[in-house]
Order: structure tokens, then C-alpha cells, then sequence
DNA sequence: GGTTATTATATTGTACACAATTTAATTGTA
DNA sequence: TACAATTAAATTGTGTACAATATAATAACC
């Protein structure tokens, strides 16, 4: 086998699809002014409000030179408030507005909508995500 | 289950696993002075040279907005020439140069070196390949 | 307590990525 | 054959990504 032939490559895919799938979010996430690096910030802070930039950057695995800029952008948005933590004040702290958290009313639907526009069962996109997130891992602890 | 948490997201493991695989090949790119897109478009120039900007659009899903300074980059390396097709002045022909080719040999070894840093067996990652090549093919024809 | 090391974020510079528009060449058609 | 429509790249503008460095605050140590 040619290992230098495209059609052969693992992580060739694994880069087509993820760019094509978050051409697929971005029709729906346009409705709410969100980028899918945003959206999933948004996720993150729905979930667990008020953490610092490198929480963040430790779920999303991206670091301060991709954060600051757009959690900038996120505030200049109203979505988040950012504040220098008073009892460390090298942290930033990275809280919800009241208009962020209510924007998670409007992005109820999106999840199942992209899924509806992936065309896969439920099951083999369980498989898929348990597939990705233990070789994401694998990778993650070597590093 | 909520279908909000990021945990139970597809498109956040296949976001992240991309960008850590890429930076799995970054070292190994770096010793030949190349980006990972820049790898790939050589990759489809050592199976078919002398394409246009969008044949390589067409097979790596990237449009002339992010491929024409990409090409201009390696363009500038020495690596591939870019001239306008005298059939038809509209499109550019891009071809390896000698060095171009020539870098082929020692690019061999980056497959095998990227495996062995994924450690993950030979099949499961075959039929990772086919799994998210089946889905791509599946976005693809939709759009 | 002053100095050094470490940590958290910000900044700078380079390289994608993509939507939208522009430019130039070719094609289709009246 | 003119002229509108289409096509291929290039350009412009915005937003990630990430390496490398800078800045400022805290911790560790003498």
C-alpha cells in the first residue's frame, strides 16, 4: 500500500469532515451570530458558569493566543463579561450575561437539527463520539 | 439526555481530535518546512502533478480563498510553479518543481512516524478512515 | 523582605479558512 | 458578431489557530 497516497490517509478525513461539519453548524449558528469556536464556549459556560480563560482553554484545548481574542469578540457581543479574578489577579474570569444565558433557549434546537442534516442513526453517531473522544484522549495523555 | 452538554456532542471530539492530530504532525512537517494543507496538496501533486487551483479545491474541499495565498507560500519555497493554461487563461496549472518531487523521499516516513505517534493498531485505524471517509462522502453529495 | 521562578493572560506574527465581491476569460445565444 | 451569463482565480475582510514572546501577579526560597 501506498502510505503517501491521499486516499490512504486517516487524519485526511478526519480534517475534511471536521471542517464540513462545521460548514453544516454554521447555517444554524448564523441565526444566533456564532461562530462554532464560540458556540462551544457558550456550551462550556452553560454548563459551569464563572471560570478562568485557561479552563477553558483546558476542555476546548486551545490556548490563550486563540481564547483572548475571541472572548474578547464574545464580550464585545454581550454575551460574557470578563473580570480579573480579585483574589488572583492574573486570572480572568468568564461569566455569562444575562443575554448569554439566555440565548441557551435558542440553541435548544441545534443540536438536533445538525443531527438531522448529518443523515446518521443515533447509534452509529454514539459509536462515532466514543471512537473520537477515547483516541482524543490517547493523544491528550501523551502530550 | 441533554443534548446541550458538551460531553455529549459529536462534532466537539472530531473538532478537537483534528487539531491534535495536526499538531501530532507538526514536528515531523516542520523538518520539511511544511503546514499540514501545504502537506496535503503535495501529497495530490506527487500522485497527479500539473492540476488546477480548483482540481485541489475539489479534492480537499478548500475554495481559491485559502488556496491561492497557500500556493503562492510554496510557490515562493520553490516548491510548485503556478501558470496561467494557455487553453484556457482563466485557470492556473499548478505543477512541482524539482524540488517539489524531490521532497517526496523524505516525506516517506511521515505516515508511518504519524501512526506510530497515534498508537492506535493498523485496522482500527483503517476502518476509522473508512467510517469518516463514508460520512464525508454522505456531507458531500448532499451539498 | 528581597530575589528568583512560576503562572495566567495578553500580544505579535504567520498561516489557514471561508463568505462575499471583483476581475478577467470563456461560453452561450440572439 | 455583440452581449449577457458563466466560470476560474484573486482579493478583501473577519475569525480562528498556534508558536513565541511579553507583561504582570503570585509563589518559593534564601
Amino acid at each position: 500500500m501506498d502510505k503517501l497516497l491521499l486516499a490512504n490517509q486517516v487524519c485526511f478525513p478526519l480534517y475534511a469532515l471536521s471542517r464540513q461539519v462545521t460548514a453544516l453548524y454554521r447555517p444554524l449558528l448564523e441565526k444566533l451570530d456564532l461562530t462554532y469556536p464560540q458556540y462551544l464556549v457558550l456550551l462550556l459556560l452553560w454548563e459551569t458558569d464563572r471560570v478562568s480563560v485557561s479552563d477553558i482553554g483546558d476542555r476546548l484545548l486551545l490556548d490563550s493566543g486563540t481564547l483572548t481574542p475571541l472572548l474578547k469578540r464574545m464580550e464585545q457581543k454581550g454575551l460574557i463579561s470578563r473580570t480579573r479574578n480579585p483574589a488572583d489577579e492574573r486570572q480572568v474570569t468568564i461569566q455569562l450575561t444575562e443575554s448569554g444565558r439566555a440565548l441557551q433557549e435558542q440553541a435548544l434546537n441545534v443540536p438536533t437539527d445538525l443531527q438531522a442534516s448529518l443523515n446518521l442513526g443515533n447509534e452509529p453517531l454514539i459509536a462515532l463520539r466514543v471512537q473520537l473522544q477515547t483516541l482524543l484522549d490517547q493523544i491528550s495523555v501523551i502530550k
